[in-house]
DNA sequence: ATCATTTTGATCGTTTTTGATTGCTTTCAG
DNA sequence: CTGAAAGCAATCAAAAACGATCAAAATGAT
């Protein structure tokens, strides 16, 4: 694909398609994957940030989140983040076209969506996610099913009845939950009753259930238990076998996947 | 494949071929695939920018293709601005603190939200638009209830059967509604089927239906019928006395406000 | 065949683009 | 708080692309 030499025009194109495509990149990936130096990306990127809608950061760039509000969110997007693109990568490998997929919300989810979109999967998406329904249903194959219900500012995301029982009328093929807290004793925890609520619906409609979760969520026990650790489902994570003590005695199928590029 | 030699039109035929199928390329592959001189492709590119999409760049050329997305949208935003704020901050004056709306979507929802916001009402506010209920749900009073359903990326608005099933659960106080058009025989109109079905059931739903149009939306009449005029519902917009002929005498309610300041 | 017209490819001076170099600033770990 | 490392803007020389010009080649009509 790369492999001739684009004109000026056809790479800052191609950046800019990018970036839409993943939320932000850094100048080294756009580098290596432009095959051109630093120097050029960079006066690419400033040239880009007058005429389009994102936003030069350090080390790279990001699509410029339309309200002021979202910063605080993109900021949450951005941690672990080499963690959660590997962890999307591997479980877009789950997905069959076609299928019916249910997934929750948070930055690991959002993750995986844009990695849906680059994979350019033709699937149905349910979930209660705005930015992620948004995200899905912009230019790509995917139809995207917003779960309606009541709009939490923190999460940007939707929670309460009219969720659950919006959820009640989807089966799905396979259900992506990101919870809060994975623990040996407590199993998959939320901080949240109708998030956990929602989880278990959905992985009850769904004939696979992958959970996902990063390192850091890992051995934390939060308010509210959703389902405990069962074969049924596989656990995706970066996490080294440190923090994996006592998750698959469990019951738990873990699927390790390395960060290092 | 490799014709010896094409007639200068062919060539052109061809360049416009190959520019289309690849979004663009640059005169070194033009040259070969053709095999031409570097002049003899600029002089035919140069001819094609002026009769053709296309757009000569360094190195090359691309097709022109207007930004589909963001583009055309935040230019309808600020599309009648004047008039549109006019309508929000009178409509708003119609919301009682602690009820319960229903608005749909669109540009002049959007600035009925950005008002209700500024005005610091306490309200329930149940609508498909994400935009809306996003702006409405950050640091408001507001509790912002988004109708779940297939998102459409035109509109970023939610549409279908489950918006539907899950408005016809909810009752308001009042309906804003924001039409396609407005037409004296045909009443309110939409371009949807799904879109008129809505509005009719949040109409139906609610003791009180607004509508709301700019200037430019009365006299229209598009594919679908909602509602007719009627003696209860209330059409707030800022047009003339001329663009409101037929209207009155139809059956509604007009409040017409001044756009200047 | 001859002449007028169009088209083509080459040349050359100019402009744009590019990647390397050089100090300066930001970031982050200790 | 400090120092190393990474990122950045500025500068510059080489390379690529450009536009203009012109003569050769192709085309078409007489």
């Amino acid at each position: 694909m790369s492999r001739k030499t684009l004109t000026p025009a056809q790479r800052r194109s191609e950046i800019l398609r990018l970036l839409t495509a993943r939320q932000g990149a850094s100048i080294e990936e756009l580098c290596e994957f432009l095959s051109a130096s630093p120097a050029t990306i960079r006066r690419d990127l400033d040239l880009l940030e007058s005429e389009a809608p994102i936003q030069r950061t350090h080390g790279g760039a990001m699509m410029r989140t339309l309200r002021p509000a979202d910063q605080d969110f993109a900021q949450r997007e951005s941690l672990d983040i080499d963690e959660k693109r590997a962890i999307a990568e591997k479980v877009v490998s789950f997905i069959q076209p076609g299928s019916t997929v249910f997934m929750n919300d948070g930055s690991t989810i959002m993750a995986i969506a844009h990695a849906i979109v680059a994979a350019d999967l033709e699937v149905f998406v349910a979930t209660p996610a705005v930015n992620v329904a948004t995200r899905l249903s912009a230019g790509s194959k995917v139809t995207s099913c917003l779960l309606g219900g009541i709009v939490r500012q923190s999460s940007l995301a939707t929670a309460g009845n009219f969720t659950a029982a919006m959820a009640a009328q989807i089966n799905a093929d396979i259900a992506i939950i990101s919870p809060d807290g994975v623990h040996a004793e407590s199993g998959i925890t939320f901080q949240s009753g109708d998030d956990a609520a929602l989880a278990q619906r959905m992985s009850t409609q769904s004939a696979d259930t992958v959970i996902v979760a990063v390192a850091s969520k890992l051995q934390q026990r939060q308010r509210i238990n959703a389902m405990p650790l069962s074969k049924k489902y596989s656990l995706v994570t970066g996490a080294g076998e440190d923090r994996l003590v006592g998750l698959r005695e469990a019951g738990i199928r873990v699927i390790r996947i390395g960060t290092s590029g």
